[in-house]
DNA sequence: TCTCTGCTTAGAGGA
């Protein structure tokens, strides 16, 4: 087991070349002393690209891996063998080598397992995942059972605890819970029984065996893991075993395997665990090599376990009399360093069919397809997208510009895949202070305690030192004892991060908080001393869903208007839905009259989110319904709050706990329970309302709409849209192009374009626009309603208009500083940029706000803003009792006083300046006074900030 | 050196 006695990274001498790769020659075969054999030679520049150029021979069953190499793609050769020969180092790679394409793309242990079955269904799976089945969800209870079992529980209280967890699920599938749990019990029997088996061989007691009817057979902590998540530097993998039990993988299948051997592809799943369960024990091996004084040399393929092990739970609850061949569930297998090196080539080849978005026919392997269950699917998906496949095709091809679309969006989504996974990247190549200075992980954590929970889970406590990061509760995170690659590490869920609540008192009698404090729940306990943000993949799979069901399942007339075959049509609409307001009145009748989709172009403090729920208010009377969503939890929260304000109460709101907003927890759906009850309470509500992540998981696709309803619509990405959309007939876009567009990690500009603007754009006519703002005083607005909105958003009333900062209850002008007086102002502190901050200047802000402060305006009637989130934490110190934030994260609120903090002295350099849409946002947060503080020097460089500082003088 | 929210995780099975 890995102890914290071993500090440190990894001390196995693991890459010994790693670079890009220059060259592949062609494959051939040679005669060597063995016999016949291939070979293929790659050039790549060790050192990652700095190196000189350096051949390496791949000999026999690599050059697999040598066919799917390209030029470019990064490759590590761990081990080879070394020659010198005319004065030069030659490297081969033969039987005790290995060869990692990518290694920085952490590829999937179940892809690994999708792959061996058929290249293909690994493609499918990415494209279509979210349907609910019956077998899945059971097959899901029984591994939360097993491991409940494992932790020692009793069995039917954790069958009646997983079932009720799973109840939304089981409900939508029709399914009752007395049903289900008899289905489980048979399972869970069958891991009973081995498990107690297990037992008696282990303890060669005699004692053991006159207590063997007794429940007690719970597995000693020493030998047993449950859910062991693993992430392989080496190897660029991560998965997560359903077991470890002495160093050995456990995997537990819910099917049925009535063969003697267990089946290939569950076996290359255990053999991928155990591949990074020797990594992890070389490395443990090694360091204690290094402290007894010896050199490291285990290498992770010899210290891999020799066993592995599958436990085919179906097989006891199968018919006897009607079965024949072997039935015993458990199966045990050996594992070599042959199905350990196959289990890296087929590792290699997704990595590398990954590094161009490369797409799979079925002939990369040498599958059947006349047995396979996706081959209807398959064969569909081929057909509709016109491609290559071992299958074949059925069905007409969509038309080549739904084809161009596909490609075009697929691609981009892998992309934002792989910036996911250069995330997990950094898990290993950043160190601990890099990692905390990104705000990626809280680390020097002081482990205070912990409880098993009644669950069997562990709730792990520990003090931190109070500094900031993403984390946030609620969240999934890795816990771990320090390092989260090579130590003792569990994926947790973030309990609590805060003030401790328990103070204590110091020596001299005075109170002092215990710090802050951190509780993590885990499966497993361990010394808590870092905590670092897990990457999910979780949104791109949800993306690819939802471009696959908009363009492969939707009906062609429903995408007609999305591909410009056809314009949108209106019923006129001649009802008046609100009587103070034309455009918002407009508004909801496009949207009630819309056939296909309306669009509510809204700028800000318009009344977008009331005009949205008086829309969805008229949706419902005319018998439709309704699905609200948008990008961002705050946002789906803020549009049921102008339904609640309206009087509208029937909505059902699908989310996490930690997502939904306090006073919004009474509308959320619980997941748990009655399974009846849950499903019911889903199907019969007339709103619904989810972010639209959550529109693309398992729940919100069993569901259809009348009309979609999206919020913030400027803000998602087209696949993200459509996950939405494609659940209604009818869609309804509300939001501003004009402000912040959707946040993607890649340079691929596809994702960036929001469906609501590109619709805007070419349908002009299927839009309103809001242009009555209630929020900003004449001044204020002027600014933004030229350079963004061709002159068109002016003040809904003159009282709007003419506020002024002494409107406020005991706020005198008199009191302000001479240069503070007018709406908009601008201040030049002169200060110097050094890194995102810039002190000077965050003085000069927290002198402003002291100046409003003094005149008498509330510290919560003001909001500073800043670009970067250094700068950010510069202003807070200053200014612990204002709100204090980005750009991006100040949208959607407004405040009386705005103070905007620019930080850029000189130049206006970097990519945050680039897009005049954040400007429009900073400026429209502010109702009655705006002052800009930055370099006027800076600002000219650039026109649009040169104009804009010659109307904060003007 | 740029901004950053989503999501129960990942994996659950069928001839």
């Amino acid at each position: 087991m890995t102890d914290s006695v071993f500090p440190g990274p990894a001390l196995t001498q693991a890459v010994q070349l790693r670079g890009p790769v220059v060259e592949v020659s062609d494959p051939k075969t040679v005669n060597t002393q063995y016999g016949e054999s291939d070979l293929c030679e790659v050039t790549l520049r060790p050192d990652r690209g700095a190196g000189v150029p350096t051949t390496v021979t791949l000999w026999g069953k690599w050059t697999e891996t040598a066919d799917v190499l390209e030029p470019g793609m990064e490759l590590a050769v761990y081990d080879p063998d070394e020659r010198q020969y005319q004065g030069e180092t030659q490297y081969s790679v033969g039987s005790d080598a290995t060869v990692v394409v990518e290694p920085d793309f952490l590829v999937d242990v179940t892809d690994v397992r999708a792959w061996v079955q058929c290249p293909r269904m690994y493609y499918l799976r990415k494209l279509d995942g979210a349907d609910l089945a019956y077998p899945l969800v059971k097959g899901t209870v029984v591994h939360e059972v097993f491991g409940d079992l494992l932790r020692g529980r009793d069995v039917e209280a954790a069958i009646d605890d997983q079932i009720e967890a799973a109840g939304l699920d089981i409900g939508l599938l029709g399914r009752e819970a007395d049903e289900v749990a008899g289905d489980v019990r048979d399972h869970a029997k069958a891991i009973e029984g081995w498990l107690q088996q297990g037992t008696l061989t282990d303890e060669d007691s005699a004692a053991t065996a006159a207590d063997s009817s007794e429940r007690d057979f719970s597995p000693a902590e020493s030998d047993w893991r449950s859910e062991m998540t693993l992430i392989s530097e080496r190897y660029g993998m991560k998965g997560r075993a359903d077991a470890v039990r002495r160093g050995m993988p456990v995997e537990l299948k819910t099917g049925k395997n009535t063969k003697r051997e267990p089946r290939f592809q569950d076996k290359i799943q255990a053999t991928a665990y155990a591949l990074m369960l020797g990594e992890r024990a070389a490395n443990s091996l090694d360091a204690s090599a290094v402290m007894a004084g010896d050199g490291g040399t285990t290498t992770p393929i010899e210290a891999a376990p020799d066993t592995g092990t599958l436990l085919y739970t179906k097989n006891a609850a199968v018919d006897r009399s009607e079965e024949s061949g072997d039935l015993s569930p458990a199966k045990e297998f050996s594992i070599g360093s042959g199905l350990l090196n196959y289990v890296i080539r087929t590792r290699n080849a997704i990595a590398a069919m990954e590094h161009d978005t490369g797409v799979p026919t079925g002939y990369e392997a040498n599958t059947k397809c006349e047995y396979c269950f996706e081959q209807d699917t398959c064969m569909a998906v081929s057909g509709r997208l016109d491609q290559e496949s071992k299958a074949g095709q059925v069905g007409v091809a969509i038309p080549e510009a739904e084809r161009d679309y596909f490609e075009r969006f697929y691609t981009a989504i892998e992309a934002e895949r792989r910036a996911v996974h250069r995330e997990y990247a950094k898990l290993w190549e950043q160190t601990a202070e890099e990692r905390a200075a990104d705000d990626r992980a809280l680390v020097d954590l002081e482990p205070v305690g912990r409880t098993e929970l009644d669950s069997g889970r562990w709730e792990l406590r520990a003090r931190g030192t109070g500094a900031v990061s993403k984390i946030r509760e609620g969240d999934l995170v890795m816990a771990s004892d320090g390092d989260p690659v090579t130590g003792d590490a569990e994926l947790a869920r973030v309990e609590r991060i805060g003030e401790a609540r328990s103070a204590s008192e110091d020596a001299n009698g005075e109170t002092v908080s215990s710090g802050e404090e951190i509780v993590v729940t885990a499966d497993e306990p361990l010394d808590l001393r870092r905590l670092d943000i897990y990457p999910s993949e979780l949104t791109t799979d949800r993306l690819q869903n939802a471009l696959h069901d908009a363009l492969l399942t939707q009906p062609p007339e429903q995408k007609d208007v999305l591909f410009g075959r056809r314009d949108p049509e209106f019923e006129t609409v001649a009802e008046t839905f609100i009587d103070n307001n034309e455009a918002q009145n407009e508004a909801v009748q496009l949207a009630v009259g819309a056939e296909d989709f309306a669009l509510v172009h809204g700028p800000p403090g318009t009344g977008k989110t009331y005009t949205l729920a008086r829309m969805v208010r008229a949706l419902v009377d005319r018998g439709d319904r309704v699905l609200l969503s948008a990008f961002t939890n705050r946002a789906v929260d803020n549009a049921i709050e102008a339904l609640e304000e309206q009087g509208f109460t029937d909505i059902v709101r699908v989310g996490t706990e930690s997502g939904v907003r306090e006073d919004m927890q009474n509308y959320r759906l619980e997941q748990s329970g009655d399974p009846g009850e849950c499903a019911a309470t889903l199907q019969n509500a007339q709103v619904v309302a989810a972010t639209t992540a959550t529109c693309g998981g398992t729940a919100m696709q069993s569901q259809s709409f009348d009309v979609a309803v999206v919020d913030e619509a400027g803000q998602l990405t087209e696949p993200g849209t459509l996950a939405a959309t494609t659940l209604a007939d009818r869609f309804a876009l509300v939001g501003d192009h004009q402000q912040l567009p959707p946040v993607v990690q890649s340079e691929d500009a596809t994702l960036s374009t929001s469906l609501f603007q590109r619709l805007i754009e070419t349908h002009p006519d299927a839009g309103v626009m809001l242009d009555r703002q209630y929020r900003m005083a004449q001044h204020i607005q002027a600014f933004a309603s030229r350079e963004f909105y061709d002159g068109q958003l002016r003040p809904a009333t003159g009282e709007v208009a003419g506020q002024r900062i002494d409107d406020l209850p005991g706020v005198s002008m008199d009191a302000l500083p001479e240069h503070l007086r007018d709406r908009v102002s601008f201040v030049d502190p002169g200060g110097t940029q050094t890194g995102n901050t810039n002190p000077v200047e965050a003085d000069a802000v927290a002198e402003v706000v002291a100046a409003y402060r003094e005149a008498g305006v509330p510290a919560a009637d003001v909001g500073v803003i800043a670009p970067f989130r250094a700068q950010v934490a510069e202003l807070d110190r200053r200014l612990p009792d204002v709100a204090v934030d980005t750009v991006d994260r100040f949208q959607g609120s407004s405040k009386e006083v705005i103070v905007v903090s620019f930080v850029a002295t000189e130049t206006l350099e970097g990519p945050i300046f680039e897009d005049y849409r954040r400007i429009n946002v900073a400026m429209t947060r502010a109702k009655k006074a705006l002052v800009l503080v930055g370099d006027a020097d800076a600002l000219g460089t650039d026109e649009v900030y040169g104009r804009l500082v010659e109307w904060a003088e003007s």
